[in-house]
RNA sequence: CGGGGUGUGGUGUAAUGGCAGCAUAAGCGCUUUGGGAGCGUUUGGCCCGAGUUCGAAUCUCGGCACCCCGACCA
């Protein structure tokens, strides 16, 4: 993409009404842009980079056989009165014209587990595992950390449902496996550790998925050993020692949760009367795990962790270009370059601006953080080369412009294969 | 929800009772062109409401918004 016509602009200062460093760096390169405490719109670059991170899910989530769904965003109040969470303080509520009560969703299994329930009689139909990647509205009695926590934010929920505890369990690891790849593949996988939280009435514990940054708003227990998290709310339950090992070398770090998943057992099922009939004719509540990652916050968690004083250094699967071609006045040279690489399904954002100096058009690109960088200028072009950089890296190389096909080939080939999208 | 703080051109800031100024961004002209260029020029602003005062961006009261700390966070 020219970025003539890219509409938004990288802005010099961050406004003061953002301290969070993923708000300020996100709204400076034009990534996103706040409308009120909490709620974030998503602007081209920004969105390219959401739908990555979409698109990475979603492949995970469809190789562990899970089915994508869409389930609506407004309930009416008798599900949730169903299960005795109406009155929960997060939900949002409306009236329509009618004077019917109206709740916007911040969870969904007041919703699953009634349409499941209409398709699965029989321990023929189990396991079944559905999930959405939907918008969920809390009212936060404080939104803060810019993308961290939000009211209105982008969620994918999985839920399954099993005719036995060892199925549970069994599919529960298979989705802890899949989250691990999905954090190491969105650049975040060294600082995410599994932690154990509070489980609620129905299980030992909840595991979260938490990533370790200064400016994270929990704080977890360590352990050295066995790399197992600790939620700080549960660490005295558990005596101040790793519930693996037992050992009580822990550290304490501040952290953000980007995934959290738990078995819900029959929570749900009672309260919906959902049950199935096993293989000897016994009629049995189906079983029921919950997993969820918000994706605005995983952006959030990611930037937190990816950037330097210049700006925003994006992991290379999640970034809404895979290289940033600056044009430093010779137009012709570039513009064909420009023509060339998109001809190899290179995504390229061109600066082809001809009225910006080559400092702005470098300060801009570092701050929006496109992983590689090729300059195209007077210098470059007598030696007959472009000039690679990757961001964050400080070694600049010149390549023959001739070389350039087969050069990228080899920097972006674990990009291109992963680049299958549904 | 408790506590603290802040609201001034698009953005960042100054003026603390007496002519709203600076930087940046934007428009125009000329010059420049390897790390947010230079000169000239133009456009654009005191969150809302009430009060005090000869006079309010500034003081008082109320409202609204945003940020931070805490509580809350299946």
């Amino acid at each position: 993409m020219k970025q003539t016509q890219l509409f938004t602009k990288t802005i010099k200062e961050a406004p003061k009404d953002e301290k969070s460093i993923n708000a300020q760096l996100l709204i400076r390169a034009g990534f996103i842009d706040k409308l009120t405490a909490g709620v974030y719109s998503y602007l081209p670059l920004g969105l390219r980079v959401l739908k990555k991170i979409e698109n990475i899910i979603r492949e995970e989530m469809n190789n562990i056989s899970c089915q994508e769904v869409f389930l609506p965003v407004l309930h009416p109040k008798e599900i949730w009165q169903k299960t005795e969470r109406w009155q929960y303080p997060e939900m949002f509520k409306l009236k329509n014209r009618q004077g019917k009560e109206i709740g916007l969703g911040w969870t969904h299994e007041e919703v699953i587990t009634p349409l499941v329930k209409k398709f699965v009689k029989s321990y023929k139909d189990l396991p079944v595992f559905v999930y959405q990647i939907q918008d969920k509205f809390r009212d936060e009695l404080r939104a803060k950390s810019g993308l961290l926590r939000g009211r209105e934010f982008i969620m994918k929920d999985l839920y399954s449902f099993h005719q036995s505890d060892t199925d549970l369990e069994r599919y529960y690891t298979k989705v802890k496996k899949a989250y691990f790849r999905i954090f190491k593949r969105c650049g975040i996988g060294r600082q995410t550790f599994l932690t154990l939280a509070s489980g609620g009435a129905f299980s030992g514990y909840s595991h979260e998925f938490q990533t370790i940054t200064e400016f994270g708003e929990d704080e977890i227990y360590l352990c050295q050993k066995c790399k197992l998290g600790v939620n700080r709310e549960i660490i005295q339950k558990e005596k101040y020692q790793c519930p693996k090992c037992k050992g009580k070398k822990l550290v304490i770090k501040k952290s953000i949760e980007v995934g959290n998943i738990f078995k819900l057992k029959d929570r749900f099922s009672k309260a919906f009367d959902f049950k199935f009939r096993d293989n000897k004719g016994m009629e049995k509540f189906v079983l029921m795990g919950c997993y969820g990652i918000g994706l605005g916050r995983l952006l959030g968690a990611v930037i937190e962790i990816h950037h330097d004083e210049k700006g925003i250094i994006l992991p290379k699967e999640l970034s809404p270009f895979d290289l940033h071609l600056l044009d430093l006045g010779r137009k012709k040279e570039t513009e064909k370059l420009y023509q060339d690489l998109q001809k190899q399904g290179i995504k390229v954002l061109y600066d082809n601006r001809e009225d910006k100096t080559a400092g702005t058009k470098f300060v801009e690109a570092d701050l929006i953080g496109i992983p590689w960088r090729i300059v195209v200028s007077e210098r470059t072009l007598a030696k007959g080369c472009i000039e690679l950089k990757k961001r964050g890296r400080p070694k600049i190389e010149f390549v023959k412009i001739k070389h350039l096909p087969q050069f990228l080939n080899e920097k972006l080939k674990t990009l291109n294969a992963k680049q299958k999208c549904f």
